[in-house]
DNA sequence: AATTAGCACTCAGTAAGAGAGAGTGCTAAC
DNA sequence: GTTAGCACTCTCTCTTACTGAGTGCTAATT
């Protein structure tokens, strides 16, 4: 157990080593006016805690650093969040003010603002299109035998395919089709959208279609959803002018990391709800050992969920970035909701 | 005038440095086997060389480096195009004989295939979608009072917009309205629809619907479209692997210039038509100074033009990389219109 | 019993110097 | 015109020495 003044002392070791990035020594924090002791009395406390292993030193006799389960603590107990300033309150608000035409922007922005003010690189993932589900499917035809293929989820969302078929269909069947789809795969998840097919509308259709196999066929290829993995990144760079890392090596790893979006996805799979944060070797990734990610959610109608994230060095800011992330989320979340309260 | 011998020693050097990244001597020139001239000889053309400003050294002893003149003497005068290899083709092929089902997804792949061979970093840039011509547009009510509204490009590309139409609109004369326009904005640009909306129809529609007013407000936010920059990056850390990208503050002004999308678009406009190479500092651009951009366009459709770009260090495989480019930009294209064709 | 002063010790970082190696320019010989 | 020879230059690396920040431990002080 921590007595008082070991709390005391690793919550200005923690808070110290952030801004300055440099092994804290027994002498500064000493000189500190809100400290009392000499250097000899807190390096016996540095000590201690070191052996419960809450600190480390880069070498013999350097200053210490907060190990992984020094922040672990830190965040569990020692941190109060950071207030803005009524500046960066005002500048906030004010970018959501703007009007927005896509809910793209809306989450571009978001990312830009978080990165902006936290210094460190912000990622947004989409939700999972097949996740949402069908509310609406309807067919147009274009010109010659061509047509669009429009599929609109519950969140709002507007898939389309541009299909051509075949001229053994006739543009009705199709719209009957259709027609029959809407009734039978309302709020039906788009994951299973072929399945459901396949299992129960082979006889319907068969029944109900001449040329019932070139139908299905065309079916088939315009409710073939394939996720365009919706994640935005920004501030790619602010994270490498972080002291820690120097190192090429380590720069060309994390942007493979964040090149490649399965690794990403896996990174921010987190359990729902709350915000999360991962540090350092929490991560189960390589090439981010050496950071620390805060997640939070976004939400995008009733259900369905995207996730905000700030990635950054394990000395991170941590107070402003929570204070940060928990701000522009919901100030999103709210947003997207008012704009499909709009919609109504 | 530059010599028979000068040119080729100038050739030599410049190759020899593209894979050492080490500055060239004379003694490493002459011991190669298709040269016959003692180092002395060689020492004295160099420095001719180095007096009409083709090579430059690092410092008063050291070997030689070509210059920003002297890449662009070899890139204009002394290169010839890369061969590849049987199995290199081989693979390129075999990566275009899988099935596409999205054009964005072939696009993907070429850039991913540039950079794989290359090495370095490549950027695609997709056509404006503003400079694209209007081929159809259709109303499509869903439920209530929402509806989307299609906008077909005479490229195939398919914009949509949920609309929430005022109860002051009857959905049937939107489908009116709609008819109208097809009728008259058929393979007008995008960007001149809010134009023509404005200047050629509030007549039209003042005679022909009730509740004009809220109309073409409908309209005017439907048709508002905004150029969704298509870039898309592949081995944007390739790039930094290279010798020259040991300084980090080069790293990060590189990727802010990637960050930046409308410095891209800045970088990458170049005339139409052919192949284009900016040596270093031909790029206008800070940050690039020491890279090499390679471009050329790919077509979609008959006439709208994206980019295909390679960037690199100044010292860069240039006969490769040129080879490559020309490869895949035309293989991407012709996959394209056989997709157009397919779609017919 | 807790705190602190004092001191020997460790280690990173910097600076200076020495030597090796690669390369050059110039002169004189071939 | 070409080349051998040589003095010279500059980078790079290795050593050595020194400084400064910081530590742990012991003994004195409160």
């Amino acid at each position: 157990m921590l007595t008082e003044r070991q709390l005391f002392l690793l919550q200005l070791l923690v808070n110290d080593y952030i801004v300055s990035a440099e092994p804290v020594g027994s002498r500064s924090i000493s000189k500190r006016d809100d400290v009392h002791y000499s250097p000899a009395t807190i390096r016996n406390e540095l000590a201690d805690l070191e052996e419960m292993g809450y600190l480390e030193k880069t070498h013999l006799s350097s200053g210490r650093v907060p190990s992984e389960k020094g922040y672990r603590f830190y965040v569990d107990h020692l941190l109060s969040p950071a207030m803005l300033s009524d500046l960066e309150m005002k500048n906030i608000r004010d970018a959501y003010r703007r009007k927005f035409s896509e809910t793209e922007e809306l989450i571009h922005v978001t990312a830009e603002l978080l990165s902006e003010f936290t210094n460190y690189t912000a990622i947004m993932l989409g939700p999972e299109l097949l996740e949402m589900k069908l509310k609406h499917i309807q067919f147009v035809r274009l010109s010659g035998n061509k047509g669009v293929m429009i599929i609109v989820t519950d969140s709002g969302h507007v898939e389309n395919r541009v299909v051509t078929f075949p001229s053994e269909i006739k543009a009705e069947d199709i719209e009957k089709i259709v027609n029959i789809l809407n009734e039978k795969l309302n709020m039906v998840p788009l994951y299973q959208l072929q399945k459901r097919l396949n299992e129960e509308f082979r006889d319907v259709l068969r029944r109900n279609v001449s040329n019932y196999e070139h139908a299905m066929t065309l079916l088939r290829d315009s409710l073939e959803i394939n996720d365009p993995e919706q994640i935005f990144y920004s501030g790619k760079s602010k994270i490498l002018s972080q002291p820690e890392f120097q190192d090429i090596d380590k720069v060309i790893s994390l942007l493979n990391v964040f090149e490649g979006k399965d690794l990403i996805r896996e990174l921010m799979n987190m359990p729902p709800g709350g915000m999360h944060i991962r540090i350092g070797k929490e991560n189960k990734l390589n090439g981010i050992e050496d950071c620390s990610l805060i997640t939070t959610t976004y939400s995008v109608g009733s259900e369905l969920l995207g996730t905000v994230a700030v990635i950054g060095p394990k000395r991170m800011a941590y107070p402003r970035v929570i204070t940060l992330i928990d701000v522009l989320s919901n100030l999103l979340t709210k947003s997207l909701s008012d704009r499909k309260e709009n919609n109504k």
